[in-house]
DNA sequence: GTAATTTAATTGTCAAGGCAACTATCTACA
DNA sequence: TGTAGATAGTTGCCTTGACAATTAAATTAC
């Protein structure tokens, strides 16, 4: 019994993409993660993506941001608490509409954004070595349409 | 102030792939976790990924399942605790290495995976609709030297 | 043969994301 | 007007994953 093999997975396998994908976004994140760090920030990746796109469209909602970053409302809401306690960020209630929040950049997530920059793109340059501007339309192509066909079949499931 | 555009980051913007594989990654999860759910099982995409590397080589330890599907050992050490939880997995230490487990399937646990199977299988179809295998070839192709490229830089950092 | 190092696994802490339940506000419409 | 339904956001619970520290067992070095 013990150490066993069965074949019958592979067999049957088709196309199984999910966990390179799966690994390769951790080491991204990581990555990013430890770039960060180096450049002296105390944010994460996360919590880049909101920074940085509030520093292209400031005052955006809780909800734009969730689907500017493609997250979830709670959580671009705790991850709004966090950048509110490090003081980059602030919560304004909206005057048109009281459900909500305006979010504002502060002077100090302004700063950050702009130390985090050359770490980002860095990263990025070091992920992409070899590869080129086909590659990347190859990529953008292949996972966009993954995404597309899963998001088209989930509803009725 | 409020709604103002800043262009410094598209200006400086490199390949900008993170946003578009974590969303993609993130909509597989999901897509897998209702399949599973709806095939009757009750166990998640990462649970998945560890009995099936178990159905294909039972008895390895908690190391080579880490090894095997790109996880930690935490992470494996707390899959393996619900999967022990569920009655799918037991663990038994090894008589030449009393460091270790070697982790069996329990006869619920193949069960398990028979029936998650063609779940996993008709998502990934689905998933692939409008993609051929020269594609598969491109996108592991470069998700693989993007995590190249990080990995061999990583350790210096 | 004992000491130092390495390895396997566990535990605690935290961030992130999914789901469900909840509050508060706004919109539609009858 | 008033009530039903939709929308914005929060909170609790759970799983995954990263990191650091710890225990126990094995290996290496002296």
């Amino acid at each position: 019994m013990e150490g066993k093999k069965n074949t019958m997975l592979n067999e049957e396998e088709t196309h199984n993409y999910g966990p390179f994908l799966d690994r390769t976004i951790r080491l991204m994140r990581l990555a990013v993660t430890k770039e960060l760090r180096l450049a002296g920030t105390d944010i994460t990746p996360e919590q880049w993506v909101i920074l940085s796109s509030l520093y292209n469209e400031d005052g955006q909602s809780q909800s734009d941001l969730a689907n500017d970053s493609f997250k979830n409302a709670p959580t671009v809401s705790r991850i709004i608490d966090l950048l509110c306690g490090k003081g980059y960020t602030e919560r304004v209630r909206s005057e048109g509409d009281r459900r909500r929040y305006k979010v504002f950049l502060t002077p100090g997530g302004r700063e950050v954004v702009e130390k985090a920059l050359p770490a980002i793109v860095k990263t990025r340059r070091i992920g992409w070595q070899g590869l080129d501007d086909e590659d990347y339309l190859s990529l953008i192509r292949i996972i966009n349409r993954i995404f597309a066909n899963l998001e088209d079949y989930l509803p009725e499931s």
